[in-house]
DNA sequence: TAGTGTTTAGAGTTGC
DNA sequence: GCAACTCTAAACACTA
């Protein structure tokens, strides 16, 4: 299996070969008449044979961007010649409504296509698996052997992801299974040996952080945000793996006998230092145990110890941190969208859709604030569920689920072209 | 009881 | 070849 994402993670040029191919895309009826965003990977993914009623795809179509959520086992699955994509538009519509209440069922925004786009792009088109299929060009053989392949990320890359595309910046374990299965079928399968792995990256890799829920925002698991300092874990924007692995300064001296620790000279710790942090508002407090201390040793974000910051005391988390990570996230520049590697975030997002993804967290949060307020109901673990279900799980991942494919998949096109 | 979180261990992969 | 990174498994503790 790690062969298999190492070979899909650095031999891009093989992804060059096979997704650069034209008859890889043959588009579909009216579906080539959308110039959007993603309408071309759309057209990829209508190529299935079968799906041969593209009326219903024509116009401005159903909101797409959310059908990954549950149907993708159905999506992933489909067989091409099935017919069942007969019913898609139709049925699109519906699906995403019951999946997502809070998301208009009819969406005119061409990125709400590309979801689909990308996300039957990943189906359809990692390398993963089959490959031998593909050099056999038998379309609905190469198809089916797509699905549900392994994305080329690590796990510390899907989470790094999934908390960026959050809008609150911080989710729940739960949340992240979601986004992560939401976005890549592969993980609908297996639970129980990559969620265990999501929770072993969690906790021992210290860029991510632990926020405890607030005493009135009851709820099962803490809220994970990543450190403030983890900006540069993914050169280059490059979320294949990490050219050096975050470590926190304190660490380093007393964890000289943790033995996959890393560190050593390609460790290159930034300072996670509470009181040097450059992040006065956000504190960490450090309950890593030395070697001796069998005390727990994750780091917890404490702000509420530590909040120097006109945040009232009253302000519990995870709303705190929320208003800190939030603001930072839009007022300070993020290492991760710097970059334009084939596989960095950005390329999980067009301009566009980072653009109104960014007008979307903004305004969200926005409202949370002005309408709700830290210690309103809807805040802590109520206000971050939904936030979670609906902007970090619809709005972030929608666009992500969208770029992914558009991004990562389709990108070898345009610069084979 | 299930979910969450921590820790250890071992093996594979990758970069230097 | 080595060190670092990643993945996987498993055991255990804690908690809602």
């Amino acid at each position: 299996m790690l062969n298999a994402v190492k070979m899909e993670g650095h031999e891009h040029s093989d992804w060059n070969a096979y997704y650069g191919e034209p008859e890889c895309y043959t588009s579909v009826g009216n579906m080539t008449q959308h110039t959007g965003l993603g309408m071309n990977s759309m057209s990829t993914y209508m190529s299935i044979p079968g799906m041969t009623s593209t009326s219903n795809m024509t116009g401005n179509p159903m909101n797409m961007s959310y059908v990954n959520t549950g149907v993708n086992h159905s999506m992933a699955g489909m067989s091409p010649g099935s017919g069942a994509m007969h019913s898609m538009g139709a049925g699109m519509a519906g699906m995403s409504t019951a999946l997502n209440p809070n998301m208009s069922p009819i969406s005119t925004q061409s990125p709400s296509m590309n979801a689909l786009t990308s996300y039957s792009n990943m189906s359809v088109m990692s390398p993963m698996y089959g490959q031998s299929n593909i050099r056999s060009r038998d379309p609905k053989t190469y198809r089916r052997s797509y699905t549900h392949a392994k994305p080329p990320y690590s796990y510390i890359s899907l989470i790094t992801m999934a908390l960026q595309q959050s809008t609150t910046k911080m989710l729940t374990l739960n949340e992240l299974y979601q986004w992560i299965q939401d976005l890549f079928p592969f993980y609908r399968q297996n639970q129980q040996r990559w969620q265990n792995s999501i929770r072993h990256s969690l906790s021992f890799n210290d860029c991510f952080l632990k926020v405890p829920r607030s005493p009135d925002k009851p709820g099962k698991g803490s809220f994970w945000t990543l450190h403030p300092d983890s900006g540069n874990m993914f050169e280059n924007g490059c979320y294949l793996r990490r050219q050096k692995r975050f470590r926190c300064e304190k660490d380093l001296g007393r964890e000289t006998g943790r033995k996959t620790s890393g560190g050593g000279p390609n460790s290159s710790p930034e300072s996670c230092n509470g009181n040097e942090s450059p992040h006065p508002t956000l504190s960490v407090k450090d309950v890593k145990r030395p070697v001796s201390d069998p005390k727990p040793r994750q780091q917890v974000m404490s702000p509420t110890e530590h909040a120097p910051t006109p945040v009232p005391q009253t302000h519990h988390l995870p709303s705190q941190h929320h208003s800190v990570l939030v603001h930072e996230a839009h007022l300070k520049p993020d290492h991760h969208y710097s970059f334009n590697h084939p596989f960095s975030i950005n390329n999980l997002m067009s301009s566009e859709q980072q653009q109104h993804h960014h007008k979307i967290d903004l305004k969200t949060y926005e409202q949370m604030m002005q309408y709700h307020g830290y210690g309103s109901p809807m805040t802590g673990a109520l206000s971050m569920g939904s936030m979670s279900n609906k902007t970090s799980l619809d709005v972030a991942s929608t666009p992500t689920d969208t770029s992914y494919y558009q991004g990562v998949y389709s990108r070898p096109i345009m610069n084979s072209s």
